[in-house]
DNA sequence: GTTTATGCAAATTCTTTGCAATACT
DNA sequence: AGTATTGCAAAGAATTTGCATAAAC
């Protein structure tokens, strides 16, 4: 079931210079084993209250500012998705389609489809770039 | 300074069968004013406290709900923008760069960018597709 | 032993709902 | 006149803050 061993979850708290919480371990487990993008409520319910709810939000704080996760723009709660490898604190890239399911709300990462390389204008400095569709999954699309 | 005229303003609110009250007149000419997505509080601040926060908060939903104007995904507060010519209650396509600066928090809608078309799994039932990046905008770039 | 994270309580802020008064058609 | 919208009050969520206890280093 669980893709990523606690040694590997461990080690990217290390990497960041975070302590290694319960806490911490269980909520990034969480997001490795995810396809999608996990708001505090997802995340809570997956957690089982077991830990508080104010804990949740800052530990989503203290992994958004280490550049462990980085919000990905939707319509409506704050959702949360894994760095890539390629991301650092600067640039955070999502070379994958999410879809947000206005049935469902869930947020999925369609890693398959191609994305074309986008020309911005040089005078604005991208960190990220997100491209979001909405619409109805293939889960809930009768 | 107005670049709708208050009979253009006022024919929207007609062709989506509202009535054509003042808060709406008010609130539907920022939207067309305004070349960035805005959220309730920008709004707000907008409207300088013209009206009960209630009644934007409603206004937005009868506006979303009509189709007039859609949610633009982004990170954190929710924002809106006008609906353009080609969208339906369906369907709402924004065939431009959607520019969140985290400096100023504004979100600009880069018109003259070009977007490549892409394909998504026919599996999925798209109804919107939004690209947004996220960096320093060209005004807070120093 | 020192520093940091957690849990609880409580304070803020955000959003929704009910209802009487008001404005629109 | 009849119906929809507004503003106020209040309820309900969501998020943040302070501080003592517990856990990590």
């Amino acid at each position: 079931m669980t893709k990523v061993s606690q040694e590997q979850l461990v080690d990217v708290l290390s990497k960041h210079q975070l302590r290694k919480t319960e806490t911490r371990i269980h909520v990034l487990n969480i997001f490795f084993n995810n396809e999608y993008a996990l708001a505090h409520s997802a995340l809570e319910k997956q957690l089982g209250n077991a830990y508080d709810r104010v804990t949740i939000y800052r530990t989503l704080n203290t992994f958004e500012e280490a550049g462990i996760i980085h919000q990905v723009p939707s319509s409506g709660e704050a959702k949360f998705a894994l760095c890539h490898a390629h991301c650092d604190h600067q640039h955070h890239q999502d070379q994958h389609l999410h879809f947000n399911c206005t049935n469902c709300k869930q947020t999925f990462c369609l890693e398959n489809v191609n994305i074309p390389t986008i020309d911005y204008p040089k005078n604005y400095e991208v960190h990220s770039l997100h491209i979001t569709a909405t619409g109805v999954c293939k889960n809930c699309k009768i």
